[in-house]
DNA sequence: TTGTAACCGAGACGGTACGTCCGGTCTTTGT
DNA sequence: ACAAAGACCGGACGTACCGTCTCGGTTACAA
């Protein structure tokens, strides 16, 4: 099913998932997608949260003592995966649902971002920073900006100087 | 058109803002509406930009020569943009459309982002920061991701920290 | 569904037979009759089929010795369809539409008119008319020329004398 | 415009007659069009009338004093413009009209048919034909089934049968 | 071994919206 | 002034999916 979702997904403009596509693509009877999902929303969500509890997909927070190098290696992992052409489509796929979909949005805040962004937060926190839930979201919010909104690529020496002025925010630096 | 548009935007479900819908709202034939925009999502850009280039719906950047407080305001006329339930829905509509939508995305890049952006950072260049752009992009992006993830709520004290950090980050505080 | 176009047919003019208004009446959605017929003409037939295959439909040919006896019960049963107000609605919306869709009239040709025409020319063969298929044309072709131009009403004397003329014609009277 | 119908017609099938068309063809604005005729049907009976008043588009009865000459000769220019492409198409169209409206069909008979028949009967009653109408209905009928039924070719085998049919049905032959 | 479930694919069904076309009416524009 | 150009409302066109439903045909466990 997933394998099917994320094909469709991958190769074609976000409005061609459908139930009927989904279905003729893995095969299976409408009724079956049903049975387990109720929307494409949710089957394309099942599919984002087992990639993501998967080992390989999942983007962990590095912790060498080195505060500025991890901060740096784990931006560079998140635009890795906001540039992977299926990932990166996935993951658009979701936030688009995500804005029309309170229920989905609960989902997705408790199952994903909570957990990622306090893995975040406690990294900071560790490092001896204050506020450092307002610092994450500092850290996070303009990569999901520059992303989301498509305003510029993302390249090494805007995480580097990033990563700089965040750490300067919360001086450390 | 823009005010159908609106008002089913702000008072049903995404997913119910149907050009048939539109057109019975405005009291128009489905042929008028397609004569002029080829999809909802055009439409909706199109109320969006009207009322941005409006005098009453824009934000702008304020410009006292105390660059903290103008931050403030800055930030507080965002928050009460994005709050607000009418342009709050349109927004968050807009913004779902662009993520599928490379093409309206370029659009909403050009006519509305890029010249807010550029804005601030004028404002921000003016009080001598370096890397405005940058910096444009670490005052807004955590704005964008509490929002659109609707991670937690916003509040002045929230602003006033935030915009301390931004200042802090590029080294004017 | 028959039923529906039926009705429609009786009681509305012939422009107001549409797709929509034929699921609307039948309370059945527009795609299930298009999964089985690809246009109003082909329900249309449908329904004229079945009522004619029907044993009450049917216009049978007499055979009790007396060709001309039967041969004006014949006529008088056709004309009794052909007046009716429902059935000879039907037939005039099917010949309408035989006109503009030559697969429509075959179809017509072969499943009603050949056997109907047939049964005729059989009948006169067996009371020794040669030529009986010119012979069945020659009875039938004024009853069609005076309903469908509606020249003039018609009534028992003229069926009399037609027949009378179509037996001089072939020799018989 | 009739240049226009008598195209359209000719070329395409019979449901692509539409004022949209016809005013697309003849360069004219569709209000022209409006101002003139009420429907396609009234602009193609038009066609028809013209083209039939016309000297080179009227059937004549011709009157030699050979009664069975004439009529063969009658019939086969009957046939003849039947079968003509154009002229048969264009027929076609005006007596699928004609099924569906009787106002229509009303001025048909006043100014077409019935002058017709009319000289054909006056033809026949001068050759001491009693019940003069009715057996130029008995002329005229079978040509008509056969022609708009498509049963079978015309021939000229057939026609001067057939009007020897005729003329024994009337005890002339 | 033979029921007897549970589950599945296939696909018909009543719906809603799609995007297009045409019917008529009315307004604007140019000659 | 009059006609072309074409905007406009209404409504049918034929198509795609929606979510629900019944239908047979398996497996797989129980009697």
């Amino acid at each position: 099913m997933h394998e099917a979702v994320l094909a469709i997904v991958a190769e074609r403009p976000m409005a061609a998932l459908t139930m009927e596509g989904i279905a003729a693509r893995a095969s299976v009877s409408k009724q079956t997608l049903y049975r387990t999902w109720p929307s494409t929303s949710a089957i394309l969500f099942d599919a984002l949260l087992a990639r993501s509890l998967d080992e390989s997909g999942a983007v962990v927070v590095p912790d060498s003592g080195d505060l500025a190098a991890d901060l740096r290696l784990l931006i560079a992992g998140m635009v890795g995966e906001l540039t992977d052409p299926v990932h990166g489509a996935l993951l658009r796929a979701v936030t688009a649902d995500i804005l029309g979909d309170e229920a989905l949005a609960a989902q997705h805040r408790e199952l994903l971002l909570r957990p990622q962004l306090a893995a975040i937060a406690d990294r900071l926190a560790r490092a001896g920073v204050t506020d450092a839930e307002d610092a994450a979201e500092l850290l996070v919010g303009p990569v999901l900006h520059r992303w989301l909104l498509r305003t510029r690529r993302f390249d090494e020496a805007w995480v580097a100087a990033h990563v700089g002025r965040v750490l300067r925010a919360v001086a450390l630096a």
